[in-house]
Parts: structure tokens; sequence; C-alpha cells
DNA sequence: TTTTTATATTAAAATGATTACAAATTAAAA
DNA sequence: TTTTAATTTGTAATCATTTTAATATAAAAA
């Protein structure tokens, strides 16, 4: 399971397993969306009233280090996590900020021309799309 | 000229000329690159010593109210402006922070499935790549 | 199991970016 | 030229993130 998987990765760097950083898993793993420093801090406070933000924040920067997880720059507003590594595009409503996955095609190989690749070595690509929501739409 | 158009839409909005923002303008339409906030304030200040920072991001954001430039997401540390909007990807070395240019097709035809498309109007896209430019792949 | 030690957590303060506000200035209409 | 509403400025407030140092603890060693 993807929990399991994290604590080895973090025994593997040599780094200690916590109750914190393991909540921090399970919120990742159980919740399929894209959440905030702040949806993850609110979760663990309710396990652990005495969290620190500042746990938050380093158990993603050492998760973003490992390659586990990803950071999204969809918007300044906010940050958001995104525990699923496979490349894939995502959609945001300008509205109620909520973020959808898409999977497509990788799109280094088409769309970068030859001229730009052999400028760079490319490590990694983002797509975003944002529109309204249909629930965004209706709504007055 | 860029700079005539844009002095045009703020007259049509009803909005006034001032010096600090055709300065403002000016900079925008005469470098190639994708400003910062303080980019931009630190060439407006050369010429207005007391202009403040808020007048740029009250300006900037009336430009992206407008639709005459965009913000590029590309990175959480900094926020960049685009004053070319017509739909292009970007790629940023992830050391220098540098950003470029790639014009590409369109994605939203063959990026969205239907299932998706039939559930938002589609409002916008970005797409950024991210690699070591030859600059900094070389360096020590 | 107990001890040890390096690492992690916490709380608080510092930093940095952005926004809010109110007073002074000014573009542009009359 | 006068008037007025919009804009600019300087300052303070807010919010997210980072830094720091003291305390606590996971896990290795004894
Ligand atoms: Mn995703
Ligand atoms: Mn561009
Ligand atoms: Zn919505
Ligand atoms: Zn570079």
């Amino acid at each position: 399971m993807q929990i399991e998987r994290m604590i080895r990765r973090f025994r593997e760097a040599g780094l200690k397993i916590t109750p914190q950083r393991v909540a921090i898993f399970e919120y990742l793993y159980t919740t399929s969306s894209h959440p905030t420093v702040d949806d993850i801090y609110a979760y663990i406070a309710g396990r652990f009233p005495s969290v620190s933000l500042t746990t938050v924040y380093n158990t993603l920067q050492t998760m973003v280090g490992l390659g586990e997880i990803e950071e999204i720059a969809i918007s300044h507003e906010r940050r958001n996590f995104d525990p699923d590594t496979r490349p894939h595009a995502h959609i945001m409503c300008v509205r109620c900020k909520r973020i959808e996955d898409i999977y497509t095609d990788d799109l280094s190989e088409n769309c970068l021309p030859e001229s730009v690749r052999k400028r760079y070595r490319i490590l990694g690509q983002r797509i975003y799309f944002y529109g309204l929501c249909s629930r965004c739409t209706t709504e007055k």
C-alpha cells in the first residue's frame, strides 16, 4: 500500500518514522483530491492537537525531494500537492477552485520543437486548464 | 504600437492615463522576457523615485482584468507577467529560473476528453516545461 | 530493557509578498 | 481655471512560509 511504501522510502533515506509523518501519509493517500498545506494541517491537527505547521511544511518538502509527491502550481493563491506522480494534466474551476485530474499523453515529444529540446535537459512538464465547472455555471 | 493600444484600452475603460501607468506599459512592451513585480518596480522606480509598489500591483491587476497581460504560474516562488497573450507554452530552467516562450498548437482540442469538456466552460490553458538550460548544465 | 544520540517536533519570531487603508495628489471634465 | 473623482503614495495589516533554538523522541547501541 502507498503508506507502507512511504514508510519504507523514509526508512531507506535514514529518516525517522513519526506519528505525525504517518498521519500525513495517510491523509495524502486516502484523499483523492489535491490538498493544500492547510487542508493537511487541519486533518493532522484533528489527531495531534499540538502538531506544528512547520512539521507539515517539512514533511511535504521532504516528500517532494524524494519525488513521491508533486507540487501543483496551477494557482498563485494556493499551493496544492499531488500524491499521484504519474504524468497527468489538471483542470481547475476558477470559481470554486476544485482541481480535477486529466490523463493525457506525454507532450514533451510532440510539443517541444527540436530547437528547444536540444538546449534543455527536460525534467518535467505541467499542463493546466482553467474553466467554470457545471456546478458553478448554474449557480447564481 | 502596443503602448498606444494600452492607452486606448485604459481610456475606453474610463481609467486615467498617468505617467506611472505609461511607464509600466513601456516596460512591459519593450522587454521580451516575463518580468516579476519587482522587475517592473525596479524599472519604474528608476524613472519615478517615489513610485509605490502598490501602484505597480494595481496597474498589473487592472491589465490582467482587461485581458491585456497574463499571469504565469510556472513557479510558486515568483509571479511572472506576460504581455504576449497569444496562446503559447513556456519552459523554465529550474536553476537560473529563466523563462522562454514556446509556440505550440492549442491543446484543448486533442487533450481534453469529451467527458471533461462537456462539464466545463474552458477559459484558458497553461503549459509549462521544466528543465536545465545548456548554460546551467555546463556550469559547475 | 535501559541508555544514548541524532533527528524531529514544537513554539515563537523573522521574513517576504501582497493587500488594505486613509491622506495627499492629479488627470481630465466642466 | 476650477472642480471632482480617480489615482498615487506611504504606512500598516495580513498571510504564507522559513528560521531558530529549546524540547522531545525514534531507533540504535549497550
Ligand atoms: Mn492530480
Ligand atoms: Mn510568454
Ligand atoms: Zn466550480
Ligand atoms: Zn539555467
